[in-house]
Order: structure tokens, then C-alpha cells, then sequence
DNA sequence: GAAATAGTTGACCGATCTGTACACTTTCTC
DNA sequence: GAGAAAGTGTACAGATCGGTCAACTATTTC
């Protein structure tokens, strides 16, 4: 079978955990939803939680892959570049499906620090504050890694307002807070 | 008896909760932590959603009350009330037990929109959100309700990033952001 | 002191949970 | 074309899920 059947699996199972959450969503579930046979599923995974573990790979490798490629659609230089993420957060907050951060729901449902599904989250997180930091160094900021982390705060907090509160723009707010930060940075 | 055991109850499961989450606490195991019997659990509460809907109002109101008083203590301008509020949750943080917010776990794990609990995670945000905008208008900011967003997404974002990275200092550095915006919006 | 109220225990319901066993079929590789 | 690899369906195990039931005991209230 050309595209492997472990591949196809794990790509709709993200789908179905991203919407239903994972203590929500049965493995007999994904069995109904995949098309894949039970069996075929603890043969590729020993268990749930590895079957989770592969979901958050294929969700950091998509999710990062579109923003950066995105933000690079949008800005050139790595200032307007910190910018344009705000502008890329608030194309995917206004899909239809939009259901939150992935990593943030895992590190609720999963909330003991030492466990593998919340280290991977905790992970993605860490990824994304790397590029931020890359890009603040770039910008000529005059502290990188505090820059980053405020831009961090500020993405991360509009991700959950966006979820919460539907009544307002936090991607817009949120763009024009990090305008005031990084003129500030720069100066 | 004098200190109402359903109380008693709701208070308990809340530490349940808080600790180990909504889906993954079952009704048995509410029994066991709480010693209170299932039969009078559901005299009280009809369901388990039920239950949750009342754990929440509970958290609401111990957790604006805590965050208002201390913001109180440590500040007396409102311009200065505002920037306390990140070290109140810096406070908050560095406490033992701190498993992150409650109302961004629970939409993280009813994520329907319309579901009770959703609506009522939701506004909890929305009551801090009244809070900050009545500081920042007390303070003198030009666009009140627009800084009042962009400080709860500074706060979000903390308690995220508190939760999944646990070697930087997100309060910290949310007050300083805080900071800056603060004075570009009194200028 | 009778009645209502709030609480108890413990067994039980059907459904669903993660995970396994077994016998079978398709598909790729050499 | 044979064997390995990857897939299938179905039934099942044992635990746990949310929720109910009947019979009983304190406590309060009038």
C-alpha cells in the first residue's frame, strides 16, 4: 500500500483528538472513524498514549511548517515577520474548525509535568519561543530571548482567548501589542 | 449539620479536578476522595455536569476574590494595581499545587461552544476582562477596553507557558510587557 | 413524638473503556 | 510463486464509566 496505512491513521486520529479531546475520544471511536481495524492499530502502537505521542509529532511538524511558512509569505524582514505572525494567528482562529492549540489541550488533559504527552507538549512550546527568539535576534532586539518570551505570552494568551471569548479580536490586539513591545526593543 | 456537606463536597471535588481533570475523575472516584456517598452526590447534583457547573462557580469566586484582594495589598494606584496583578500571579505560580488556570482546562476539555461548561469558562474570562477594563479606565488609558485585552492576554499567556515551560519566568516577563504597554497607552 | 430532611451503605444497570486472541485475507518482495 | 509483512473482522476480557435502586439511620423541625 503506497500511502502507508500508519501514516493515514495517525493523520486522522489528529483530526478526531483535536476535536473531541483525548480522554473524550475511545479507541473503538477511531476504529469508526479511521476505517482502521483495532488490531491494525495496536500493532502500530503498543498503546494510546504512543498513538497520542505520534498525533503531537505530525500536529508540531504541520502547525509549525504552516506558520513559518506563512509568516514568510506575509513579511520579509524578521521585524515585520514578528508582526505577520499575529496576522497568520488570526487566518487560522477564523477557520471553521478552530478548535484551540493542540498542546495546550494535551497539557490540560495530560497535567502531570513528568508525563511523555505533556513533555512533548511543553516541547512544541519550546520550538516555537526558539523561532521567536531567532527572529527578535534578527530584528536587532536589544534582549532576543525576554522579547520572545513577551511575543510568546502574547500568542499564547490570544490562542486562548480566542477559544473563550468570541466576541472580540485577540489577534488584532495582540498584533498591536507586540507593535508597542518590539518599537520599544529596538530603540 | 452546620457546614453544608454539599459545600463540603463541591470543595473537595474541586481539588479533584483541579488536580486530575474533568474526564479523567470519575464519580467513584469522588466518593472515595471526598467520603461522600454517590447517592447523596447525585441527591445534590443531577449529573456529573452539574457537579462541574457548581465546581466552577465555586473557582470563579475563590479565585477573583483571592486575585482582587491581593492585587489590593500590594498596589494603591490603579496604573499600579495593574502591573501588581503579574506578581500576584507569579505568586500564584511558585505555589506547590499550581496545576494552571481551571476555565482554560475546562474549554479544553468541553469544546463545544455552546456546552454549559464552555459558556461558563468563558465567562469567567469575560468577568476579569470587566476588571481589568475598570482599571485601566480608573488608570487614564486612552483606549481602556483595547489595553485591557492586550493585559489578559498577557495574563493567559503566562499561566500557559507557566504550565509547559517550566524553566523561564512568564510572570516576570509579562509584567514587564505590561509595563511598557501601560505607558504607551498614558502617554 | 411524628414527619420531613439529609445522610448512609452496597448492590446493580448498561454502556464504554483500553487492550488481547484468533483465524483469516491482501499485498509487497524476492 | 512462495513467504513475509501488513491488513482484516469479530469476539472477548476486565475494568471503569455515569447513573439508579431499595432499605436504612441520623438529625432537624414543628
Amino acid at each position: 500500500m503506497r500511502p502507508n496505512k500508519r501514516d493515514e491513521l495517525v493523520r486522522k486520529a489528529l483530526q478526531v483528538f483535536y476535536r473531541d479531546g483525548f480522554h473524550a475520544t475511545g479507541m473503538d471511536r477511531l476504529v469508526v472513524e479511521t476505517g482502521v481495524s483495532k488490531t491494525s492499530m495496536y500493532k502500530h502502537f503498543r498503546t494510546k498514549e504512543e498513538l497520542i505521542l505520534a498525533v503531537l509529532r505530525l500536529r508540531d511538524e504541520n502547525f509549525r511548517n504552516w506558520f513559518v511558512r506563512r509568516i514568510e509569505e506575509l513579511a520579509d524582514t524578521p521585524a515585520d515577520q514578528l508582526l505577520a505572525a499575529f496576522d497568520a494567528l488570526g487566518e487560522w482562529f477564523r477557520e471553521d474548525n478552530f478548535r484551540g492549540c493542540m498542546f495546550i489541550k494535551a497539557g490540560a488533559e495530560y497535567q502531570d509535568p513528568d508525563h511523555p504527552i505533556h513533555v512533548q507538549a511543553g516541547e512544541h512550546k519550546r520550538l516555537l519561543l526558539e523561532y521567536f527568539t531567532d527572529l527578535c535576534r534578527k530584528a536587532g532586539a536589544q534582549d532576543p530571548e525576554k522579547l520572545a518570551c513577551q511575543l510568546l505570552l502574547l500568542k499564547e494568551g490570544a490562542i486562548v482567548t480566542a477559544v473563550l471569548l468570541h466576541n472580540c479580536d485577540p489577534a488584532r490586539d495582540a498584533k498591536e501589542a507586540a507593535a508597542v513591545l518590539l518599537k520599544n526593543a529596538l530603540a
